[in-house]
DNA sequence: TAAATATTACTAAGCGCTTGCTTATAATAA
DNA sequence: TTATTATAAGCAAGCGCTTAGTAATATTTA
């Protein structure tokens, strides 16, 4: 399987394409530039738009395929079904997240520098992002029970990676487990609430988070 | 409309009893003693375990029938429809939420004490009662247009709460906003990640919860 | 080269199934 | 009686997805 096409037998996000500072900012930017340009993207984009709004089980595939001006068949021609359309969304999504975050601590070696940035890129992520972001936290339930393994399993490392982050910054060590939880737990919820019609300013969100969160650990 | 029954006619939540201390104290322990006993709560409950496992949507109301014995049909014996279920739900829930942080704070007068106690009894409700506090936060959109208008204004009442408790600690003034939503959202999401069986004692999760939020306060 | 053959992207129609809810009817209780 | 609680049966609508077919494009063959 060398080439990579666009049809429902290809692998659901294609490889990483060659690393470069550029390709990482854009992808670090925005999520759909992992999925290659497409009707295949735009379905994505689509279904997230009424997946976030709706949720999985009331949005008819029809409806998905109507927002990009198909007929209700024409989807089945590039996702094998709406389950899979979903564990595409999922992936894509909780790569994107990690690569928000990765990008924002490259160079930095202080552990409180390390956090703030993280809090900062986390946060901000799940405000500019939080119509994807809704579907990777609200959904995880509609996922088929093999798609489901899978991702809890990229959630479990993104939380590891977390608690990496913090140890050095955790006085007793055994808060580490409910700090780490109250981090991300803050940072994901921001795509709850976030409105951005109300909150233009995610930015200064994530900075005001992750100066509460620096606060919250005696820094 | 004086006698309560328990037909689909009736007020979805039954006027408030004589309010007595005792009434207090179980109402605050047990979200469901807003409803009289009888099928209707026992609906209720069943269908908050499947609304919180599968979604609304994803959940016949054949099933919440079958979980208290009945036949499909017998639900719309007690409630006119899938939707109204929901709303009797969503506003026992909302209130069952607000009577617990209200009896935290009975007798306690200085501002940093009563944000302690309302921190520690919001965030060990969502913990206790995380499988009913995920169907009042996730299906707010699977609520109609008019049961959602006066939810929302529950919730709005809500956030004026907790704002009115946190406006003597926090510094600068124009930080409220953000840091309400922070508490708010910190003790909320607990419902999504909390799990009894891995987390067993609610109490020290409020305990510590509360802790870091008043050293995030800087108290 | 041109003709023959696959492959791809799409649609109109519709199948089999599940859904929320209603109806007709019976049993029970005040 | 009269009101209440329940059920068995089933309806109309909506669902995910398939099928049969079309047109356009690529690939292979003569």
């Amino acid at each position: 399987m060398v080439k990579t096409n666009l049809t429902a037998t290809t692998e659901l996000v294609p490889r990483a394409r060659r690393a470069t500072a550029d390709n990482d900012a854009r992808r670090a930017k925005d999520p759909w530039s992992l999925l290659p340009d497409g009707v295949r993207r735009s379905l994505a984009k689509a279904a997230v738009e009424e997946f976030s709004k709706r949720g999985f089980h009331a949005t008819p595939t029809r409806d998905i395929a109507t927002r990009v001006g198909m007929s209700a068949a024409g989807l089945y021609v590039h996702y094998r079904s709406k389950a899979e359309l979903l564990y595409a969304i999922s992936l894509i999504g909780h790569e994107a997240a990690r690569n928000a975050v990765d990008a924002a601590m490259i160079g930095l070696v202080e552990p409180a520098e390390r956090v703030r940035a993280y809090v900062k890129a986390f946060t901000i992520w799940h405000a500019v992002n939080h119509t994807l972001a809704r579907v990777l936290q609200y959904e995880l339930r509609s996922l088929s029970p093999e798609h489901y393994l899978t991702i809890a399993a990229i959630r479990r490392a993104t939380e590891q990676q977390a608690a990496k982050e913090l140890r050095p910054l955790v006085r007793p060590a055994r808060d580490l487990k409910i700090k780490t939880r109250a981090v991300l737990s803050l940072g994901i919820d921001v795509a709850r609430w976030y409105d951005p019609s109300k909150e233009p300013d995610a930015e200064a969100i994530g900075e005001k988070y992750a100066e509460m969160i620096m606060c919250m650990l005696g820094k």
